[in-house]
Order: structure tokens, then C-alpha cells, then sequence
DNA sequence: CCGTATCCTGAATGGTTGTTCAGGATTACC
DNA sequence: GGTAATCCTGAACAACCATTCAGGATACGG
């Protein structure tokens, strides 16, 4: 819980960001639940007044984290992606970005806490149905491609679609809760190979046995 | 001679039980985050003070209610699986017995809150894990009767039992949360046409066409 | 420089809610 | 039928926290 940076920064734009990113920061400690507004000043080293004054209200300010969560998300995924590179080269990707866990209470936590959010609030189903179907729609290009260039073999690209982010989504909830069954380092593997049955594709032209030296990326899915 | 029965809402053994009744209706309702010793309470007819008086604390009440759904799932497991069935048949059942999403905000809604808070909480952690494991070996034993008589091949059984789990639960977030790609009547659907692939068999001996008129259960996974 | 708008803060304020408490009602047991 | 244990309740109590507020500091245009 130490502040981001003990730097006083005088311009209050920055100032703003910094509160943005602490927000961000509590909401993955702590959660919905626990994420206070004297935690979000703390972590931004400043007082919770500000906090309120920059966002009116504690909900506003998660609520707008959230919001910077997603562009984060979708600057990753572009940044990752060869837009080039076959189809099989692509989907590999596509799972090693999706598998990344994060650091420590990671992104997943944070994106299932989304989740139970959901439930109940428009705003957070309308940013998670945003996101969600940002990925399918990934993910559907690179198996429709896969197809049409007759590398992959799929009956139904819908269903596998959706089976396949299902898929992500249910074993990041067993590895973000320590699943035994389920080690992080297993998890790319257990869904590259679900996606080589669903394509028909040998599963050894998806799953590399190197050990990885990959640096960790800053945000998942 | 006074049958002990006689005095229904007035025996304390049966006050306690409609409490505990009362918090896991809360708890569907509202969530861990929203329920509150009043709403428990007001749903079981009595006051505040006597929620505490039998569970001493809020989180106890909860914790006693999540246990008391935790004996319900293991009932209604038992009550559903055919003992004597063959393999495919018990595969089916497991598949619609797991994607059954109860009424309104339902069991599976309940289970993600479970998951959420497991991330920081010891003890919805054990409960997840002891739930999850005795699923993971129902699906197992099934996997591993269907191969031994030669109905599936399955090269690798646990990381497909792993994997088959996953997909439920990821397929029950986007159910839950009302996923316009993945609507209720399809889940089960679209889980057992990836039960079939991981089997090795025709998906056309697991996924019936019938319209179902069964009855609701009461529990879901 | 000076005045004004913006930025920032510590100290209230007020609402919500878990928990305690003192005692009333009910039951169990002799 | 009386007494002790159990069960139950309304009314405090106290902690916690988001939000407000009055005013100090700081930047900035003129």
C-alpha cells in the first residue's frame, strides 16, 4: 500500500491521473467492496477531499478507473497483435495474452469483481459486455481467417468463439483463486489446446514446450 | 400431548433454520456487499437483534448460510445422478444439472459472489475448493467409466475434466450476466457439444433436440 | 503587483449499520 | 405452580465513512 510516488506533482492534471491510477491500484487490492476513498488518497498521497473534488463522488472516481482500465486493455491488445503473422502465430498470441494472470491480486480479480458488479449495476455490464465482445471479436477474426486460408477446420465459428472465451474466463477464475488443479503456468496450455480440438489443428503447432522468458505484460484480457 | 411440531414458528430450532433460509435469499439478492442484518431480518419475519442473538455476527450468519448451500448442491447431486446409467447418459446429466442458472438472480450468480470474495477470504476459499473438487471427481469418474468400456477416448482425462469445469464456469458468467451471444437455453448446449469433442464422440449422443419440460431445480452446480 | 479563479486541505457533519444491553416473554423442568 | 434457562425485542451505542464546508494556498490574466 505504499504511495505510487512520493513526488508532489503541482500540475493538477497530473495530479488527477495519479488519483485515477491509485483508484485503479485499491480497486485491485481491495475490491468494490473494500476500496474507500481515504485508501484511494493514501495511495495517491494526497487527501480524500481532493479525491472527491476531482470526481464528486467515490463511485465516480471507481467508476471512471474502470473506464481507464479498458482503454489500457485495448492499447495492449494492439500493441500485441502482428497484424501479419498467420493465423496459428496469431491465436498463440491471442492466448498468451488472454492467460496472462498478472502481478500478485491481478487484472482477472479485478475483471471478476466486474463480473459481481454486473450483477447489479448497468454500467459495469455495459463496460464488460463493451470489452467481452471487443475479444470475441478477435478472436473471430483470427479464426475466420484461420479458415479461410484452410488452416483451421471449424463447423460453427460462432459457438467455437464463445466456447473459447468462456473457456478463458472459467480458468482464470480457477488460477486467480490458486487452484491447485489449474497452476498459472498451465493455464495457456490447457486453453491453446482446447482452441487446436475446436480448429483441428494438432495442438503441438499451438503449444510451445519453451520455457518462458516473456516479460509479464501489464494488463490481461 | 403436544406433537413438538405444533408450535412451528415458535420452536427456536425452526426460527434459526428460516433465518438461515432468510440469508441465503439475501445473500442472492443482494450479494455479500449488499446484505445487511435488517434485510435478513425483515425476510425472516423477526428482528435484527435475533439474527445476532443465533449467529452472533453478520459474517457468521453469512458463512453459516453459504455452508448450508454448500449441503444443498451435494443433495441435489446425489438425487439427480442415475447411479446405474451408462456413461454418456451420466454426462448428460452432469451437463444439464450444471447449466442450470436457477431462477432470477440465481445459484450461479451466488457462486461468482463466492468466488469474489474468496479472493481475500479464507474461508470462501476452502468452501470453493471442497465444491469444485467434488465436482471435478463427479465429472471424472464419469470420464473415467466411459473410457474404461470404450464409449470415450480421452488421451489426457484431468487436464480435460480441468478444462471441462472451466468452460462451465465461464460459461455461467455470460449466462448470468445476461450475454446476448450466449442465451440460457444454449449453454447447455454449447457445454456438452465441447464434452462430445473432448470425448471423442458425436456430439449428436449428448445434445438432444427436445424442447425440456423439466422442472426447475432448486440448485444449480 | 493585484484580484480572481482554480486547486487543495483539515475539520466538521450526518447517515448508515453492526453490535450491545437491559429486561420482557416463553418454555422446560421439577 | 414456581423457578431457572432459554428465547426474543426495542432502544441505545459506537464505529465507520462518504460528503460538505469554510477558508488557505497557488496560479494566472491584466
Amino acid at each position: 500500500m505504499a504511495p505510487t510516488t512520493s513526488l508532489a506533482a503541482k500540475d493538477p492534471e497530473e495530479r488527477r491521473r495519479r488519483i485515477l491510477a491509485a483508484a485503479v491500484e485499491v480497486l485491485k487490492e481491495k475490491g468494490f467492496a473494500g476500496a474507500r476513498i481515504a485508501d484511494i488518497a493514501a495511495m495517491a498521497g494526497t487527501s480524500p477531499a481532493l479525491v472527491v473534488y476531482h470526481f464528486t463522488t467515490l463511485d465516480g472516481a471507481l467508476a471512471e478507473a474502470l473506464g481507464s482500465v479498458e482503454d489500457d486493455f485495448y492499447v495492449d491488445w494492439e500493441r500485441a497483435l502482428p497484424p501479419r503473422a498467420s493465423a496459428v502465430e496469431r491465436l498463440r498470441v491471442l492466448g498468451e495474452l488472454g492467460c496472462d494472470t498478472g502481478p500478485a491480486v491481478g487484472n482477472w480479480a479485478l475483471w471478476m469483481e466486474v463480473w459481481v458488479r454486473a450483477l447489479r449495476d448497468g454500467q459495469a455490464r455495459a463496460l464488460r459486455r463493451a470489452l467481452d465482445a471487443r475479444w470475441r471479436a478477435l478472436l473471430r477474426e483470427v479464426v475466420d481467417a484461420g479458415v479461410a486460408d484452410g488452416t483451421f477446420t471449424c463447423a460453427d465459428p460462432q459457438a467455437t468463439v464463445v466456447r473459447l472465451a468462456a473457456l478463458m474466463d472459467g480458468l482464470a477464475v480457477q488460477v486467480s483463486l490458486r487452484d491447485p488443479d489449474v497452476p498459472e503456468d498451465q493455464m495457456t496450455r490447457l486453453w491453446l489446446e482446447s482452441a487446436a480440438v475446436e480448429l483441428g489443428i494438432a495442438s503441438r503447432r499451438l503449444v510451445t514446450t519453451r520455457r518462458r522468458t516473456t516479460r509479464r505484460r501489464t494488463s490481461a484480457r
